[in-house]
DNA sequence: CACATATTCATACGAACGTATGATTGAACC
DNA sequence: GGTTCAATCATACGTTCGTATGAATATGTG
C-alpha cells in the first residue's frame, strides 16, 4: 500500500511535515500550484523529495493542508472578534483590524485562495466551510447592528463581503499600491492607515441613512 | 532571425492572432498561465503548435497580448465615465456599473491580472501603466467631489482602491458567493442588485460626515 | 507567370515535471 | 538483542512541457 492517507504522525516526522507546510506555503503563494515544483518544495523544506508523497499523498495532498493551516487561524480570529463584547460596529472595526493583522504576518494567504477560486469554478468543500464559517460570524454582527438601529439595513452578505474585500483586496494588490501611490503595508504606521481608512469607509458605508429620523 | 516580435501583421494571420489571444484569455484564465500548454491554447484556437511562437514570440508574449486586449477597454470605460458630464457621485456610481457590465462579459479579467500580481512582486509595466491610469481618473472625479462638498475629505487613493475592490473582488469570488449564499452573478437581475448594493455602500461610504454643517 | 514574403505545419529536442519503487535508517517495544 | 514499523533517501520511469527547426503552403506584387 502507498500510504495515500497520512500514516499514525505521531512520531517525529511532524517536524518533516510542518517543514513542508511552510516551505509549500510561500512557494505556492509566490509561484502558483503549477508554478512550483515539489523538488523546490522539498529542497527549501530541507526535506526528501518522497516526504511529500509519503505525508501527504501528492503534491494536491499537500496544497490542501497548506490551505487549512493558513486560513484556519484567521477566521478563529473574525470569530473571536464577533463573540467580543461591545457594539456591533466596534467589533465590525476589530474585524477589520484582524484581516489586516494577520494578513500583514502571511500576505500569502490571500493569493492561495485566490489561485483555489480562480482555477476552478466550484472550491473544495474544506474551503467552503471555512468561508463559510466567516461569512456567518459577519452577518451575525450585522444583523446584531440591524436590531439595535446602529446598522443601516441591507443585503446581509453581500454588506459581510463589501467589509471583508478591502482588507483583502489590498493585501493582494500590496505591490501595485506600492508601485503605483507608494503606499507599503509591509511598514506598520502605514498599515495601521490604510486600516484606519478602511475603518472609516465601512463605518460611513454602514453607519444609518443620512436624512432619516432620531 | 526567428521573429521574435511580430512581424508587419497585416495579412491573414490577424484572425490566428486574434484567435490565439481569445483560446489563451479563456484557459489562462480557468487554469493559470502554468497550468495551461500551448499544446492546449493551439488546439482551442485551431491554429497550429508553431503560430504562438511565430505571432507572439513565445508563451509568454501571447499572455502579456491577453493581459492587454482584455484590460484596456475596461479602462477605457472607466475613463469615459471620469470625463462624463454629471455631478461626482453619479460618475463614481456609473464606474462601478462600468466595472460589473465589462466583468461580467469578461469575469476572468481580474483572474488574469490577479495572477500576474500575485506571482512576482512587481507586475509588468504595461500593466501598472494601465492600472495608473484607472487610478488617475477615479482619483479625479473624487478631487472633484472634494471641492464641491460632495464627498467626505480622506485618502485619494485609497477611497479609489474601496471603490474598485468591490466589483472586482465579487466577481473574482463570484463562485463562492453562488454556493454560499446563492448569489449568482451571471444572472443581470441579481447583478444588479450587486451592483445597487455596491453602489449604495460607496455612497453612504463617501458621503460627508453625518454632524456637520450645512 | 514568377518571385518574395508571410504564414502554416509536422516533427524533434532537451529539460523539468509528479510519482513510484525499493533499499536503508532509526527508534520503540518485548 | 531481535523485531517492527514509521520515516528517510537515492534513483528511475513515463509524461508533458516550451521552444526550435526546416520544409510546405498561401498570399500578394511586379
Amino acid at each position: 500500500m502507498t500510504t495515500t492517507d497520512r500514516p499514525h504522525s505521531t512520531q517525529r516526522g511532524a517536524e518533516t511535515r510542518a517543514a513542508l507546510v511552510a516551505a509549500a506555503t510561500s512557494l505556492f503563494a509566490a509561484r502558483g500550484f503549477d508554478g512550483t515544483s515539489v523538488r523546490d518544495i522539498a529542497r527549501l523544506a530541507g526535506a526528501n523529495l518522497g516526504a511529500i508523497t509519503y505525508h501527504f499523498g501528492s503534491k494536491r495532498g499537500l496544497y490542501e493542508a497548506v490551505l487549512q493551516h493558513g486560513l484556519t487561524p484567521l477566521v478563529e480570529g473574525v470569530g473571536a472578534a464577533a463573540k467580543a463584547a461591545g457594539k456591533p460596529m466596534e467589533r465590525l472595526e476589530s474585524v477589520v483590524d484582524v484581516f489586516f493583522d494577520h494578513l500583514s504576518r502571511t500576505p500569502e494567504l490571500p493569493y492561495l485562495l485566490l489561485q483555489e477560486v480562480a482555477a476552478g469554478k466550484p472550491p473544495p468543500d474544506q474551503v467552503l466551510a471555512i468561508l463559510r464559517r466567516n461569512m456567518t460570524n459577519l452577518r451575525g454582527i450585522i444583523a446584531e447592528g440591524w436590531e439595535d438601529g446602529s446598522i443601516r439595513p441591507g443585503h446581509p452578505m453581500l454588506t459581510a463581503v463589501s467589509i471583508a474585500c478591502q482588507p483583502v483586496y489590498m493585501t493582494v494588490m500590496a505591490p501595485v499600491l506600492k508601485a503605483i501611490g507608494g503606499i507599503d503595508l509591509q511598514n506598520p504606521a502605514t498599515r495601521r492607515e490604510v486600516s484606519d481608512h478602511v475603518k472609516t469607509f465601512v463605518r460611513a458605508g454602514l453607519a444609518p441613512s443620512q436624512e432619516s429620523h432620531s
